[in-house]
DNA sequence: TTGAAAGCGCTACCAC
DNA sequence: GTGGTAGCGCTTTCAA
């Protein structure tokens, strides 16, 4: 019986050995295979009392913790839900959706992992996801997903590849997030109260052309057949560049705008009033987001409201796509969005 | 030699098995240990450049992904880097701040998670970041860590702990963010202007205490010896609770308030306007975070502005420490800050 | 009720 | 230059 710990092979000054289970089985006297099934609850085998409480001592002793590496090794799947970063701000409204989302897949026994993948194209990304073998990866568009990307994934065990975004991938389940609803939303509000020439603000800032894109489609969707333009205005996210705008906003002719989100058409609001536009009499603005600030200008700004389906809604569809691949449970739309109408329109 | 493949035992129906290295090296004709050598452009050994070509065609027909498990479980210690998600929304500068420091680390050669640990306490959190075993932690204070979990990580190999917030944790690395400074700057702006009775805005939200109570603190601290009065002004983040402190805003007999950061501020700004209390002629209000959105209220909103530190700054502090736990390069401060002055103060 | 041992995928040491 | 192979920590079947 070697009694000699096998030293690691110099570098760094040998530190304390991280104890496994077969130091937490020596200290206890059992062997590794008690400590496993004590330290599991495995159900399938009767552990005497006094030896069970034996190992927890010990292993307590020991601060013993698992190595998720090695068992995931050893039961050849992980229970690991990716979820890509991005590295686009997604606001408020996402951010507890997440929340949310990871939330519930930890209480559905998952561990939930969120990648860091800015600055990898989209199929670097999917190899780099694939090394942990995820058993699901849950994309919100903050990285371009190819179809080849996709299919790196599902051949290293992924069972749920999940994307929530604007635009279906092939071979992965697509949760549509309708961005054009929300333009849509916008679209007839602005009609609705007569408004003919509507321009709809698309941020320049990187990334955002995913949302942005649709949500002008969806304003032009929902125009048509009522005579009304819509015109887009690309805008960066800066005081200077709302200025210039709104300087030329004579010009432009428009009697209405849909912003992109409250944030820019707080922006443009203001750049509107200091330039001597009124709103909403010269020209209406609408937002969307709702954020709680858009509350406080003058006028109240009007925006569209997007309530997302519960992140929990989302983790059973993860759950159940993990457990039966092949079934295409669709979980129909996880947004709805409708107009919600202030004094700025 | 068995060549039948040992299918997994029953339960989903067996799907197209995940290749392997050994699948790689069948097809390419050569070792396991030959596409090892390939893959990771091993410098000790020579392959003849034919091999080689053979080797990566074939890991490239089979998609073969490396099983990152595997991978660090042979070589004793991951690259993971693990930060803990915060529940608290955290804005955008924080935001910024992480996506620099992710983008940093994988420069670096480490693979960033960033785990979700809402709902858990500080050591059941420890423990559970430990079983992947990262190689460093870093927590911006979202989870509350105690010298124990701390000890916990250490045991199970991690190298660095590192702990950014307002106050150390006994075992770690603390890197403080000086939320004390954010107070201070506010409290000498105000106080050189004349403001000698001063509301502090401590949000009821949960899980800001950690920022607000050094901000509280660093407000006080910088007014000492002025003879200015400063008082704790509890707020909720909703209109109605802005609005009924507005409304008995002249029985408290403030003539300015430092409202925690820039919405709030905002918020409490407009409360106090419709409330008929001018700003500042009445009560001067200072925001903090130097949003954009800040400049657009009418008077333009004063505010204390947090440079912080590259990410890469940080990056570079985690990998000296991963490299040499035992050295303690201090980083210095990573935050500065420096009030702004605008028109509402 | 407990122990022995195989083997998950990978790398690195040593032979050839 | 290339191949054989031990062993990382863990679970689980089989035998005792």
């Amino acid at each position: 019986m070697t009694q000699t710990p096998p030293r690691p092979p110099a570098g760094p000054p040998a530190r304390r050995p991280v104890p496994t289970s077969a130091d937490v089985a020596r200290l206890a006297g059992v062997s590794r295979a008690t400590v496993s099934y004590v330290l599991n609850d495995t159900s399938a085998v009767r552990i005497s009392e006094p030896t069970r409480r034996r190992v927890r001592e010990a292993a307590e002793e020991l601060g013993y913790v698992p190595h998720a590496a090695a068992r995931s090794l050893r039961a050849g799947r992980t229970r690991i839900v990716l979820l890509p970063t991005a590295p686009v701000p997604v606001g408020p409204l996402y951010g507890h959706f997440l929340n949310e989302l990871q939330w519930a897949l930890r209480r559905l026994g998952y561990t939930v992992v969120q990648y860091a993948s800015m600055g990898l194209d989209g199929d670097e990304a999917a190899r780099a996801w694939a090394e942990l073998r995820p058993v699901a990866v849950v994309t919100f568009g903050a990285v371009e997903l190819t179809p080849h990307g996709v299919d790196v994934l599902k051949r290293s065990g992924a069972r749920a590849v999940i994307t929530l975004g604007p635009r279906p991938v092939e071979g992965a389940h697509s949760v549509p997030l309708d961005q054009r609803g929300v333009g849509g939303c916008a679209g007839v509000h602005l009609v609705e109260r007569g408004y003919r020439r509507i321009g709809v603000v698309m941020p320049e800032e990187a990334g955002l052309e995913l949302f942005s894109g649709p949500r002008l489609e969806g304003v032009r969707h929902a125009v048509t057949g009522s005579g009304a333009d819509v015109v887009a205005l690309p805008l960066a996210c800066a005081e200077e560049a709302a200025g210039a705008l709104a300087a030329r906003w004579p010009g432009l002719g428009l009697d209405a705008v849909f912003a992109y989100n409250d944030e820019y058409a707080m922006l443009l609001m203001r750049a509107l009033l200091d330039a001597g536009v009124s709103v909403p009499g010269d020209t209406a603005v609408m937002g969307a987001d709702d954020l709680l600030l858009g509350r406080l200008t003058r006028p109240r700004l009007s925006t569209v409201r997007i309530d997302m389906e519960t992140g929990q809604h989302l983790a059973g569809l993860v759950d159940r796509v993990v457990r039966d691949p092949d079934r295409t449970p669709e979980g129909g739309d996880l947004m709805a969005a409708r107009a919600v109408h202030r004094e700025s329109t």
